[in-house]
DNA sequence: TTCTATGCAAACGATTTGCAGGGAG
DNA sequence: CTCCCTGCAAATCGTTTGCATAGAA
């Protein structure tokens, strides 16, 4: 199922690849990444790097994910209200968020398919997946 | 095919039936939105009644909007990075923004029925419409 | 040695809030 | 005369940035 990079060091090479530096930081960033559910907002990543790296800054929890989304391992999603969450590419999908509980139903890119092919023919649109989240309510909220 | 109120006082009396006050400041934002372009951020309005009322502050600006919102005669979206938007609930409709030059397509409700039924038989996910944008390139900058 | 990446602090943009006074009903 | 609404200032939240320095290659 997963397609994508599982380990961090198979996400630390693509940086190295690139001509980027592997830090002790980068480290801590990509394994919490791993290590966390698959969506996490930036905060919880700095608080769990914090764990075993109290001198890591979160502008560098930042400024490492922005890098490893120019790479193209990770990818970052609005769900809301709050802060963005990201998550690895290993499993693209869309995000429907339930507006009163904030969980999070995975759906899958197919299901978007109609509605692409719809905005591109009467607006000349192209819908690009995965980026914006879908509101509304979950079947226990609802 | 506007359904809404078109005018200030239309506005403002549903304010008044709901036993709230109608303030200079509160007509001053309203006639703003009617003003304005279909899609108006806080700041936007705030901009145009500190015009004519350069004392309205914009923390009110932000709390008559609420009330409006509250209320059902207005409605705000997420366009993506910047500040929300709000807008008359005259014409429902969804919004497909592009990430590239910022533009919004106007998209009707029925475009997005088949996800909806989509969502709800796979996931009992009730998709509410509105309140989030769709993220890709218009046809100009794809 | 050479530059990139980091920590720190401060700035930032959008929005919210506490408070005491002003004004609508 | 009552409270709701307002202006103001300050706080908040998520995120970014300038700077001098540590550290990877």
């Amino acid at each position: 199922m997963n397609v994508g990079p599982r380990s961090p060091d198979e996400v630390l090479s693509l940086l190295r690849a690139r001509g980027d530096r592997v830090t002790t930081s980068r480290r801590a960033v990509v394994e919490a990444l791993l290590a966390g559910d698959h969506h996490v907002t930036a905060d919880e990543i700095a608080a769990r790097v914090a764990a075993d790296h109290p001198e890591v800054h979160r502008a560098t929890v930042y400024r490492t994910l922005d890098r490893l989304e120019e790479v193209g391992v990770v990818t970052h999603v609005h769900l809301g209200h709050g802060p963005s969450t990201f998550h690895l590419n290993d499993r693209p999908h869309h995000h429907a968020v339930c507006s009163s509980c904030g969980g999070v139903v995975e759906v899958p890119l197919a299901a978007l398919d109609g509605l692409a092919e719809r905005l591109r023919a009467d607006h000349g649109f192209e819908l690009s997946t995965q980026h914006f989240a879908l509101s509304g309510r979950c079947r226990t909220c609802a």
